[in-house]
DNA sequence: AAAGGGAACAACCGCGTTCCG
DNA sequence: ACGGAACGCGGTTGTTCCCTT
């Protein structure tokens, strides 16, 4: 048994609205409200609509102050800046730019930015599973080719706190606490990207990583940092030895966060240790769910 | 000028979450 | 506390537009 539907499928209108629709649904809404009932609302408001499409054509066209057309750059900037944090949650980052609604930045994230991301510029070679590397693979690049997209550090940590699913102090798979002192001292945050957030699963089971502060760099697979370590904060994106795929995003999202996450006045490395396992500690039955993390 | 292909955008769908009786 | 209804979100699909051949 599926779910009920929302509404009588067979007796509402699809696809594009008409002129005559909007001002329905903006008559209506400007004379009474959503009566906070999307339900029952088009049946009110003389359209032969479903709610959730009407919902969706007042929020993302109609309601007052929307902004369209061209994304500036400060509004990439901090698009790019969220997606390395956060990842996908567009209706996150609408909330942070006024007047731009959460389908209009995914619609413009997937179709413009992150191929322009893309465009200016290279990431560097992506290591083969098991290759052992040499350490002259260290490649410094002492000009960032592309805008440092600084973490937003008060704005996220407001952001991300709110939403507690991923602040460490209130998120039982980093109770660090229990983290041995010999461990590097993960700071009052972790956030971890990209991965499957089973942290809350039903099972108790985590996608869980912990690493020795010095073996950061001799994860095997590729790391990246962006040189924040003095001041106790640096970025660090991980895929280990057993990456199939890539953490189960689309390599081009893979690969974008890699570059957002490092664009900063970084250095790049990829090195090689065979003996991962003594090093880090990563929940065996998650092995293929590395994703990134970003401690500050 | 017409056809084909790709890009851009609008809208839909399904599912998890929240609300409320 | 529970269950159903409604909401909100993110992924996906459909449609239109525009450029190239």
């Amino acid at each position: 048994m599926g779910r009920a539907p929302c509404c009588d499928k067979a007796n509402v209108k699809k696809g594009p609205w008409s002129p005559e629709e909007d001002s329905l649904l903006k008559d209506y809404i400007h004379k009474y409200g959503t009566g906070g009932n999307w339900i029952a609302l088009p049946h009110k408001a003389g359209l032969k609509r479903c709610g959730k499409s009407c919902r969706l054509r007042w929020l993302n066209y109609l309601r007052p102050n929307i902004k369209h057309g061209e994304f500036t750059d400060e509004e990439d900037r901090v698009i790019c800046s969220l997606f390395a944090s956060i990842g996908s949650r567009w209706s996150i980052m609408a909330a942070q730019l006024p007047g731009r609604t959460d389908n209009d930045i995914k619609n413009y994230w997937n179709t413009k930015l992150k191929k322009k991301l893309m465009a200016r510029t290279k990431p560097p070679p992506f290591p083969s599973s098991h290759q052992t590397l040499p350490t002259s693979y260290y490649t410094p690049s002492p000009t960032p080719s592309f805008a440092a997209f600084e973490p937003l550090s008060t704005l996220q940590s407001d952001l991300l706190n709110n939403n507690n699913s991923v602040f460490l102090a209130t998120n039982p798979c980093f109770n660090h606490t229990s983290v041995p002192e010999s461990y590097y001292p993960v700071k009052e945050k972790l956030i971890m990207f990209g991965s499957e957030p089973s942290c809350t699963s039903s099972d108790g089971s985590c996608s869980q990583i912990e690493m020795k502060r010095e073996d950061m760099s001799s994860f095997q697979g590729f790391c990246a940092s962006n040189g924040y370590e003095d001041n106790h904060k640096f970025m660090l994106s991980c895929g280990g030895e057993n990456v199939s795929g890539y953490n189960g995003e689309t390599p081009l999202d893979y690969d974008v966060k890699r570059l957002i996450s490092c664009s900063g006045n970084n250095n790049w490395c990829a090195c090689s240790n065979n003996n991962m396992n003594n090093h880090a500690l990563v929940d065996e039955n998650k092995t293929q769910e590395k994703g990134m993390y970003y401690y500050y």
